[in-house]
DNA sequence: TGCGCTCTGTTGAAAAATCAACACAGTTGA
DNA sequence: TCAACTGTGTTGATTTTTCAACAGAGCGCA
């Protein structure tokens, strides 16, 4: 049996408002609304929000009149749980494997100056490690 | 409204399903039952294969008495759908971001010959993209 | 002021997911 | 041989998710 992550517990819906609260920062329910594929009313946006929010998922705030809805776990926290996730489940446990598998993905997309500042990164990691 | 992709529209048991098998590779109905957090029957675990084959997720063949059951999609293409949703959701879109956090993530995990390999890489990369 | 608009709070219905029960087939081993 | 075991095929009930309707609060503006 393995382990239970909060955060990997979701029904299908949460996890999409999750992933657009993680895309777009604070949000507003209509701007989630519109991003929903197959996008519901809105008191069933709110509905979902309502649950997110008891299961202590999301922060919200009053913004004048409205609420803005934000992911209450840090950005830095969220990503590092799905890159560990990831690894495990697709590669096997190898991040070498994972971080193959972006570049490659990438190619033209990542620019001369990303990959020589990557590179940077690497090396640094390198002395650190040593 | 957002694309919807019929990988990223699973419930939470085809989910965890699909990312037994996509961990496991071929496993038979005891084995995921087995890697299930809080596993339900047995009954249950092939309610789910069901689906998942009825939308044609998953292959399964004959093996001796019993089915074994395996991810439809070969796993490079899950590999990649994979990273381009983590890296669009979480990291803004950028690759580069994405490989900093893996890379900060593992540090003591990647070992001096795994980084020199991706080294070796990321120059392959930038001689191909020039 | 008071009408229209947008938003929230709450409730309960509709739809879907999840699960278990049951019947039956093949295999195994005493 | 024939019971015990393990597996599949199918069906329907239970639970959860998903959704919409409705009521009321606050704000802007003619």
């Amino acid at each position: 049996m393995a382990e239970s992550s909060p955060t990997h517990d979701l029904t299908r819906r949460e996890r999409q408002v999750m992933d657009i609260l993680h895309r777009r920062g604070e949000s507003t329910v209509a701007e989630i609304m519109g991003e929903l594929p197959d996008p519901p009313t809105y008191s069933a946006v709110r509905s979902i929000l309502r649950i997110l929010g008891e299961k202590a998922l999301i922060d919200f705030k009053e913004d004048g009149p409205r609420y803005v809805y934000s992911p209450a776990a840090p950005t830095e926290r969220a990503q590092a749980d799905v890159l560990a996730h990831v690894v495990r489940t697709y590669f096997a446990g190898s991040t070498e494997q994972a971080m193959t598998a972006l570049l490659r993905m990438s190619d033209t997309a990542v620019g001369d100056e990303a990959l020589e500042h990557l590179r940077a990164q690497i090396d640094s990691a390198r002395q650190k490690g040593r």
